[in-house]
DNA sequence: CCGACATATAGATATATATCAATATAAAAA
DNA sequence: TTTTTATATTGATATATATCTATATGTCGG
C-alpha cells in the first residue's frame, strides 16, 4: 500500500461512512446496506472492493455471507506513512521529546 | 479541515510530488514547474489552489512571485484525525501503554 | 505608460470515478 | 433439482477531476 493508494481509497464519503461502520464490528454486505440506508447493494459492494483491493479492511466468508471489519493495523501504518513523507518534522518532534 | 477533505487533497500523484517538493523549502511555481519538469504551469498553479484551499500549503508573496511551502503542522494534525476516526484502538494503545 | 515576467483564471477536453439497474455467481433451503 | 437469498460483476450514465492552451491579472523596470 502507498500513500496514494491509501488516500484516494479514503476519499469518498461513502467509503469513509462504510469505515466507520466497520470500524469496530463486523458487518455483512447487507447490514452495510442497510445502515447506509441511501446505497444500493452493488454500490456498497464495489467500495468494499476498493477497500479490499487496498487492504483497509478484513473479509471473512460465512456461508453466503461475507463479513467485513476494518483492518486498523492497515490505517494506522498508512498515516505514519503519511506522516514520515509530509510531515517528518512533527515526527522527530514526537521521537525526541 | 475535514477528514475527507484531506483525503481528496491527497489523492493525487502530481500534488504529492508537489508536497514532497515543498516539504522542506519555500518554492516559487516556477522553480516547482521546473523541478516536476512533465507538467505545465496552469496545471501546477491549479494544484497549488487546492492544496491552499485545503490549508496544506503555506504561500507568501514576494514581488511577482509566490512562494509555497508544506503546512506539515496540518498534515499532523490531519493524520491525527485519520488515526482518531479510523484506527482508534492503535492510538489508544500509543497512549495507554 | 509600456513591455517583460510570474502567477492565476477561463474554457475545452479527456479520463476517472460513483452510482444505478440488470444479471451472474454461489450457497442454503425446500 | 428448483427456489430463495446474499453478494459480486457487467454495462450504462452522470459527475468529478486533471490537464492543456489561451488569456487575464498583477508587478517591476525602463
Amino acid at each position: 500500500m502507498d500513500s496514494i493508494g491509501f488516500a484516494k481509497a479514503m476519499a469518498d464519503e461513502t467509503r469513509q461512512k462504510i469505515m466507520q461502520l466497520l470500524c469496530c464490528e463486523w458487518l455483512c454486505v447487507n447490514d452495510i446496506v442497510e445502515r447506509l440506508g441511501e446505497v444500493r447493494q452493488p454500490t456498497v459492494s464495489h467500495h468494499l472492493s476498493i477497500l479490499r483491493e487496498a487492504e483497509l479492511v478484513h473479509m471473512r466468508r460465512e456461508g453466503k455471507q461475507s463479513f467485513y471489519s476494518l483492518n486498523q493495523d492497515a490505517v494506522a501504518v498508512c498515516c505514519g506513512m503519511l506522516m514520515q513523507d509530509f510531515a517528518p518534522e512533527k515526527l522527530a518532534l514526537d521521537i525526541g521529546g
